[in-house]
RNA sequence: GCCGGAUUAGCACAGUGGUAGUGCAGCGGUUUUGUAAACCGAAGGUCGGGGGUUCGAAUCCCUCAUCCGGCACCA
């Protein structure tokens, strides 16, 4: 029989009959790892402990030590044994796919009443009593068409799909959880009993359509989260409810911010705090681009549909424009008008004025513009998806030559801020060719080599996500981190070679002759309203002195300090900072909890010991220390605490 | 847009066919207070909109809108 080498991770190489599985490999080391083993890793893949080897490798035999394969494989068991457990309750019901996802899993079902959260008890109940009967798991590899046959005799008919989706020449694996069985790619744990009983807890319930697919039918999901350990579990629960807490749309109602209402689904009402954010933002954004080079434009909001045909928007995304109208008795024209859905076409317009030289590229166009796109109903939520929402958005003008070291710029740019407004950390994903595109293969190896050489020259980690750009050019996005560890994309690079073409921008060369500028879209921050509020969730509403609406409020604690109260207020004020006064008659404790709750960063309280020193009390949110400063001291200190970021 | 849930006072919520309630906020008063909620009082509602069933609807049915959790979408 032939022969296979496995080196073990210490560098050890033995040598194996082929076909040996895992669990024989384990046993042949020692009888407690054969005991304790769960998996595993061959060649970087995940294995199950049954598959057999058939050619050298590196292996590793992983145990429930090994988080990320004790994981996937609690997980990836639980969606197997909760789809057993929906089917010895409701034999009917139909099951489909249900993979791991990060922290849980799910399963897709096809049954005609929907889940209720009372099902879902019942569901778990189950599934506890599966896991305690320890049952075996088992695999065996068929052919497709004896798996074809047995899901229709069984009348699954997701599966049959599913099975004639794969290759005809590829066998399939399936899978028995006691005599439950599943079409499944693996791997598995050895029984029921492996998975901790007490670890996973069964979340919602949702619909979702058959293979992501909206024609076709929707599907009742049952999302589960699962952890190695009840712990774990608790922690996450724990860091939900957390995350719940920082919720911008509380936040917005609790601080004052903002409101949303029926008339104006998806458009943001800002009050007097929440603009305050939104101008202290704007303010620091306007100086950032003008330092770096940018010239701030302004145009218009509402724009005849010829602009939006030439362009291209009118054939592609006209559906996701409000269109607008004009509706007036014995009108001489009859114009139809689109609110602008984006600001480039604009932006063409503007640079089109006039004839450009080489001499006047890169030519970089600001706009905090504001966008109108008719969102579907389902889509919106909060700040994060409105369909009113103003881009921190600019166009740079330029040559080929000139794509990497804008990218590098801008690269620099945003990773500035990012710093300033709290966020360390960001990931580049830089999005190449797609099958369709324009352009030949020699331009786009120019210019995802100039986004690429911008990258690597700034010494950055990137990922490649292969495929993914425009079909009119590559493009980076930045992901940033927040204080909870959650993601968004917010920031984009991309490199268009079309919209110029379209519109007919152009400029003289140095050779005389006219050529076509490349277009590079960009954004930092993405929206302003969905960048404030992943402010707020990032900062949980505890913003930073220069962001935050109230920066401090003024309390006295006798009445016969309000006259004092009132001369620090205006000296704040005069300072630039953005001060109350609260002379109130209600005692310090509920003016300390009122504005403590209203998270303004700074309170100063005053009495009658205050007035007598020309003294303030200093006391800052979260902390329950204060501190007693001399008038001119603090206000020194607010005005030096308030001056943004970049001014310091 | 699709599946499910929700919509009651400014906010958070109770109220399953028979006189719309509680807490906080707001308002009027008392209290002059030392770092996270002083006390008393009087108010406040077309129960999301429209239609239906019923002697009678916040409650049951239909419909529309919005919001929430997902799915799909996101130039």
């Amino acid at each position: 029989m032939a022969q296979i080498s496995l080196t073990f991770p210490d560098g050890n190489v033995r040598s194996y009959p082929a076909g040996t599985t895992s669990a024989e490999v384990a046993a042949s080391i020692a009888p407690g790892l054969a005991k304790k083993a769960i998996s595993a890793t061959v060649d970087g893949r995940h294995f199950d402990l049954q598959w057999p080897l058939d050619a050298d490798a590196a292996i590793r035999i992983n145990t429930m030590a090994d988080e990320a394969a004790a994981l996937e494989l609690i997980r990836h068991d639980l969606a197997h044994i909760m789809a057993r457990a929906v089917q010895e309750i409701w034999p009917e019901v139909k099951v489909t796919i249900g993979p791991v996802i990060q922290n849980g899993w799910y399963y897709d079902f096809d049954r005609k009443e929907p889940f209720t959260p009372e099902d879902l008890g019942a569901i778990e109940k189950r599934m506890k009593e599966i896991i305690n009967r320890r049952d075996p798991v088992t695999t065996e590899l068929w052919d497709r068409e004896r798996a074809i046959r047995y899901y229709e005799a069984n009348n699954e008919p997701y599966k049959v799909e599913l099975v004639q989706a794969i290759p005809a020449d590829q066998s399939i694996r399936m899978y028995w959880h006691g005599h439950w069985q599943d079409l499944c790619r693996g791997p598995h744990l050895q029984n029921t009993g492996q998975v901790p009983a007490d670890a996973f807890k069964l979340m919602s319930v949702a619909g979702a359509y058959w293979r992501g697919d909206s024609t076709k039918p929707m599907l009742q999901r049952i999302y589960g989260l699962a952890f190695k350990n009840r712990d774990d579990l608790k922690a996450h629960l724990t860091m939900i409810e957390e995350a719940a807490k920082r919720d911008h749309r509380k936040l917005g109602r609790e601080m004052e911010l903002f409101h949303l209402q029926e008339e104006a689904p998806g458009m943001v009402f800002w009050h007097p705090n929440g603009w305050s954010i939104w101008r202290a933002l704007e303010d620091y954004m306007r100086r950032r681009l003008r330092g770096a080079g940018y010239k701030e434009i302004r145009t218009p909001q509402v724009v005849d549909r010829i602009l939006w045909e030439k362009s291209g928007h009118w054939d592609n995304y006209r559906e996701n424009m409000f269109i607008v109208e004009v509706d007036e008795e014995g009108a001489k024209e009859k114009r139809i008008n689109a609110l602008k859905p984006m600001n480039c076409p604009c932006h063409v317009q503007v640079y089109n004025q006039g004839l450009k030289s080489y001499r006047d590229l890169p030519l970089r166009l600001a706009e905090f513009g504001s966008c109108h796109r008719y969102e579907s109903s389902g889509s919106m939520h909060g700040l994060m998806r409105v369909r009113g929402f103003t881009q921190d958005d600019a166009h740079i003008f330029c040559t080929e030559d000139q794509i990497e070291a804008e990218c590098a710029g801008f690269i620099a740019l945003l990773s500035s801020v990012y710093r300033d407004l709290g966020f360390e950390t960001f990931d580049i994903k830089l999005s190449t060719r797609p099958e369709v595109r324009i352009g030949t293969d020699a331009d786009w190896d120019r210019t995802e080599g100039a986004l690429k050489g911008a990258i690597e020259h700034l010494g950055l980690p990137y990922q490649i996500n292969p495929g993914d750009g425009a079909f009119y050019g590559p493009k980076l996005d930045f992901k940033l981190t927040d204080a909870i560890g959650r993601e968004w994309q917010c920031g984009t690079f991309q490199v268009d070679a079309q919209l110029p073409d379209r519109l007919g921008a152009e400029y003289i060369g140095e050779d005389g002759a006219k050529h076509r500028p490349y277009m590079l879209h960009r954004a930092i921050l993405g929206s302003f309203e969905r960048f404030i509020g992943i402010l707020i969730e990032n900062y949980a509403g505890k913003m930073p002195f220069w962001l935050a609406p109230r920066q401090v409020v003024v309390a006295s604690i006798v009445s016969d300090a309000d006259a004092y109260v009132e001369e620090i207020t205006a000296a704040l004020r005069a300072r630039g900072i953005r001060a109350e006064a609260d002379t109130r008659n209600e005692k310090i404790n509920y003016k300390v909890r009122e504005h403590s709750v209203g998270k303004v960063p700074v309170l100063l309280a005053i009495g009658q010991k205050e007035v007598a020193e020309r003294t303030v009390s200093v006391r800052r949110l979260g902390d329950t220390r204060t501190e007693t400063l001399a008038l001119d001291d603090y206000l020194a200190a607010a005005v030096s605490e308030a001056t943004p970021p970049d001014l310091r």
